[in-house]
DNA sequence: TCAGCGTTTTGAACGCGTTCAAGAAGGGGT
DNA sequence: ACCCCTTCTTGAACGCGTTCAAAACGCTGA
């Protein structure tokens, strides 16, 4: 039997040749978009700075926009390292949450710049590179489980009706903060970082406001409301069908 | 002196052969855009059926993205008629509030489809498109007054520390609504019709709890959050006001 | 050694959004 | 009538992301 692939995406982190050749490229893509940026980083460019040809690169990824899911798995990657310290250390679940947020903003800072194009991909529920896309779902179920160990290594009580919902709610949140950073242009991100902290706080005293009697309506209303729509949000498609490509 | 202008967008709505070339190519422009989606619609396409070159769609619009301002100056039309009927019968805040947000999704039920690209510019800080833009400015103010209407014309009391954020607030979800509909795929867009009546109750009853002592600090977490981050977002460049302390 | 075959690489070509130098049209002022 | 200045219009040209038919490579079995 000859050396046969399902294709280059579907070979695991081997050093072959093949291999080799993808990264290389995806390396050069990045360096360069940090370098100047993603729109004056051409594809031209970049296969020539890598010494391949245009085709070559298009070989190993569907196009330009594909070339930046490298930043997602890099910081994903630095800031479930970057968190291990703060969860290990905080028990209060304000300061556990802004840990994890203020972290994100940490790592993510150089990045800032071409974030944007980051973005407005990612508001693209079509592309694999949206927070909610099928593609993303090991991403994003990595986030939310650190959501859970926030929450679940705090001496927070938690109303039951919460438990099950709140990581995902505190992931959705982050999101937003996400947002709010992308559009921020203080600097230093200053905001923020403001943002993240009275975000927490403010997520932390909902929390053990949560366990009052007369918050037991709203708080079954969020419930239900959430674990009706988050399946939904994360699951967007009604049928798996990741289909031929419409052309035109 | 000789008709000196501006440039042709200074001019009023008058209904000069420049204003009409404009509103030849805008109108052409929707009407593609509608028939094919927006990537199948070309620059070239549109100029060739509004009987113009090429430059001449640059000459009054930047570029093509700018082109589909003209949705959202139609679909807030409607929107503002659309309230009117829900705004003049209704008292009780929820049934208000989902009106409007119902009213929302039956309007732009027709633009769905290409809606997408409608949000990828609106992600974009940078585009004057974005929600958050100083050029949406007018349009941004007038659905937030919307949703002062909503509140004013109600009979449910509200917290005061509310009531100067909350109609921002609820714009604000209003924006969540709008981008669950997007990436929403289900038949008839159902999801979001039941997300915007089960948002309105959770909204309504939050504002009812609001009232209850327990609930005050974080009723006044919420104000302060908002009323420091509010203008941020509506405002993307550093603003130097808003000096509030720094919080440990 | 060599033919056969899947994998990888190539770069010209395509269609697109956008730009720009050049020209046409439309009026005053003289 | 003529020039002049502004506004409007043109379409070829540019640079880009992307595609594709064809070539080069590398491995396997004979």
């Amino acid at each position: 039997m000859p050396a046969k692939n399902d294709g280059p995406e579907a070979a695991g982190p081997q050093s072959s040749k093949s291999e080799q050749t993808r990264a290389l490229i995806l390396e050069t893509a990045m360096r360069l978009f940090q370098e100047r940026g993603y729109d004056k980083t051409t594809m031209r460019a970049i296969a020539k700075e890598a010494g391949v040809s245009v085709g070559n690169a298009y070989y190993y990824f569907e196009g330009k926009e594909h070339l930046i899911q490298g930043f997602y798995d890099r910081i994903a990657a630095e800031h479930q390292a970057a968190v291990r310290s703060v969860l290990e250390r905080e028990t209060d679940l304000e300061a556990r949450l802004a840990g994890v947020l203020t972290a994100w903003l940490d790592i993510a800072r150089p990045y800032h710049e071409f974030a944007v194009q980051f973005f407005k991909n990612a508001a693209d529920p079509d592309s694999p590179l949206s927070p909610f896309s099928p593609e993303s779902e090991h991403a994003r179920e990595q986030a939310i489980s650190v959501h859970r160990e926030v929450l679940a290594g705090s001496k927070a009580k938690v109303a039951p009706e919460l438990r099950d919902v709140l990581p995902e709610l505190m992931w959705l949140s982050q999101m937003g903060l996400v947002l709010y950073w992308i559009f921020d242009r203080t600097e230093n991100r200053e905001r923020s970082y403001r943002l993240a902290r009275r975000g927490a706080r403010l997520t932390a005293r909902g929390v053990a406001l949560a366990r009052f009697r007369v918050l037991r309506p709203l708080v079954m209303e969020v419930h239900e409301l959430f674990t009706d729509f988050l399946p939904g949000m994360t699951r967007v498609l009604p049928d798996p069908g990741r289909g031929g490509r419409e052309n035109g």
